[in-house]
DNA sequence: TAGCAACCTTTCGACGTCGAAGTGTTTGAC
DNA sequence: GTCAAACACTTCGACGTCGAAAGGTTGCTA
């Protein structure tokens, strides 16, 4: 049966019949799952006294060890905030002891972020977790329906990024 | 090919090839798509001199016309944002001339919001132009995948409401 | 080699939101 | 009929973000 989207295209529907509202459909259920979805993540996080933003920072790093330490503009690209934003935050962790920050001795003028130890044991334990949560969040589809998902967005995405 | 959730899944495959991302794939996906759909509303609206929160409010009222006034808690759960939030706005929004306040005779503890005949021209004459915006950042993908896109959030959609 | 533009990060003020407390209203129990 | 609890909204303080400006660094150009 319907969602809360379609309850919002049917009363559309009742006072202005003449629009087609597929692109309503698409757009809103993709914000309102992301919503949801936000709030499922939180729940996790919040078992384990950290926010999903340091969580983010830190997966981030830990994915990115191979290439070494990360500078701050690819952290707020990454985590699609301002730079004032992402030096608020790398402030705090460092307070918390999970990264360190160091300017880049070969370039000055760029700040390298990195996982202390203690962070990066803290990130990794978490992973699986969090995948396990992700794929309950996600269970009311079958796998192949999350694959066939995961396409159209991929080609949505490509678009939308180009 | 890929999109840049690619890259971060292709990343974790090295550092942590005993990971399954596939619920990140999904998850991220919808992330990012959420963001880059609401930069792309924003575009439309800042040609018209109107933030999206505000289109939002009226755009609510205009579609509950038939209901008659709505309440204030009904249109912050419809914009998902606390009752704090939604008063600011519907102050805003009065201060504009672009909707009215007062309090239900029938229950003096509720308050009743309606669109001013300016204010419903105006989220009136805003429809039609939004849609066709919402069209042109979702037509990477055909009408077929847009339905099938659709019809796979719904399902998510109606198991994380649950 | 000086000057300048581009670059990266941090700082700062303005702003909007959240959560909690406060105000006023209604309902139901006794 | 009174009182307490539930309810709907507003107010308030704390907080995090944004955008702009500032500070400092690098590389290019002449």
């Amino acid at each position: 049966m319907g969602d809360a989207v379609d309850e919002i295209t049917e009363q559309w529907a009742r006072v202005r019949p003449d629009l087609d509202t597929t692109p309503v459909g698409v757009v809103l259920r993709i914000f309102r799952a992301a919503r949801l979805l936000e709030q499922g993540l939180k729940g996790y996080f919040d078992e384990h006294g950290l926010e999903t933003w340091e969580y983010d920072v830190l997966s981030t790093l830990l994915r990115a060890e191979g290439e070494g330490p990360l500078r701050m503009g690819d952290l707020a690209g990454a985590a699609m905030v301002s730079p004032g934003a992402l030096t608020n935050r790398i402030d705090r962790l460092v307070a918390k002891g999970l990264v360190t920050r160091a300017t880049d001795p070969a370039s000055r003028r760029t700040v390298r972020t990195a996982l202390t130890e203690e962070g990066r044991q803290l990130a990794d334990g978490l992973i699986e977790g969090h995948i396990a949560n992700e794929r309950d969040l996600i269970d009311g589809l079958t796998p192949d329906e999350q694959r066939q998902l995961a396409a159209l967005l991929r080609k949505l995405l490509r678009s939308l990024e180009g």
